[in-house]
DNA sequence: CCGAATTTTCAGTTATTTCTGAAAATAGTG
DNA sequence: CACTATTTTCAGAAATAACTGAAAATTCGG
């Protein structure tokens, strides 16, 4: 690997991080090379400063565009193709729960749905019915609300990101005022009390 | 396998999502099948259900108490071990971010520290410098709000959740009344603008 | 402390994933 | 359309991860 040394250990710290999120590492590698340096980057640029082949970058690139992570681009005069990331954050962020949900999050919805309407009731079922809709409810109460954070700018994400636990104390200030949406089935501490 | 269709189904999918997820197929499967199963299972019945060798089955189950994700039982007259899921679903959820934060997150987020202190510096690693900084607080930001959720009681939660987008609207109309903490260096569309 | 029941460990095997070089495909230029 | 630059594909090699059976370790009742 040929970088500076500030730049090479975050790439390698992401690398290492990728694998553990099921990312190959050398993707994690080329995404994280993306993310700190300064100007769009070619393929040949990358094999340089990570050392790894031509054709395992080709296909690292291939999987970041897939996941919607790299931005292309083309330079004057100069045939090659250029990637860089977003220079937003947020908008990263944004990008990587967009496409976890997409990929892992709505098919589990999907099955879970799916479990539920077939096998109608063997009573040796009960509680594994029970257990998924549960599951099902939870994801669904989480996508919902991970659905209404999307909406909001970011600076106003930020504010309530920034406030945290303070929030709390608005709401139940005006908890009265405000009408509540009808509460889920979801057990909660109170229910069991 | 040995399973019932409906718990044959689930355990299956999980087992898909976990290996993508970067958690092993085998552990996803028996975590799925400790989650929709009634009772507390011994180690050979997983064997039993999941058609797995026994030392596989003891592997699994090592690395899911090391997640915490798995509660240890005995029951009378029995000297084999038996394991169950949370029965609260919120509190695996919980386990969950915990464990994923402890493993990935909290060491990432010293490594970037480190990485700002290291390398006076230098005019060629300006870029990755500030991007670094970014990350970071971004990061910060995100987990700092995570801390503050985590102290909610899931009534609270759930109610929060449930707000949704509406939050904002209560926010917004407290936003003269409320103090605000200072807002973050995080680069936000206004700032931009 | 002995022996049976149970769990854990681990070296070797198998399966899966990643990576490479070479060849094929594609795209741009004159 | 031919030529060159560039990217993609893909079969096989290399690396990694998962899995197994057998043996070792542990636990517990007597």
């Amino acid at each position: 690997m040929d970088l500076p040394p500030l730049q090479q250990e975050f790439v390698l710290h992401f690398g290492e991080m990728g694998s553990r999120w099921g990312i190959n590492r050398t993707v994690g590698q080329i995404y994280a090379l993306l993310f700190i340096t300064d100007r769009p980057l070619n393929a040949d640029d990358i094999v340089q400063a990570l050392g790894v082949s031509r054709s395992n970058v080709s296909m690292g690139l291939k999987e970041l565009q897939a996941w919607n992570l790299v931005q292309h681009r083309h330079l004057p005069d100069d045939r090659r193709d250029y990637f860089t990331t977003p220079e937003d954050l947020w908008e990263i962020v944004r990008i990587l729960v967009e496409e976890r949900k997409k990929r892992e999050i709505d098919p589990t919805l999907s099955k879970l749905r799916s479990l539920e309407m077939q096998s109608p009731d063997r009573p040796q079922d009960h509680y594994a019915h029970g257990r998924i809709s549960e599951l099902r409810e939870l994801i669904e109460l989480l996508t919902g609300w991970y659905g209404d954070m999307k909406q909001l700018e970011t600076d106003r994400l930020v504010q309530l990101l920034t406030l945290g636990a303070k929030i709390q104390k608005v709401v139940a200030a005006t908890d009265k005022i405000v009408t509540l949406p009808r509460r889920t089935k979801l057990q909660t501490d109170s229910d069991k009390a």
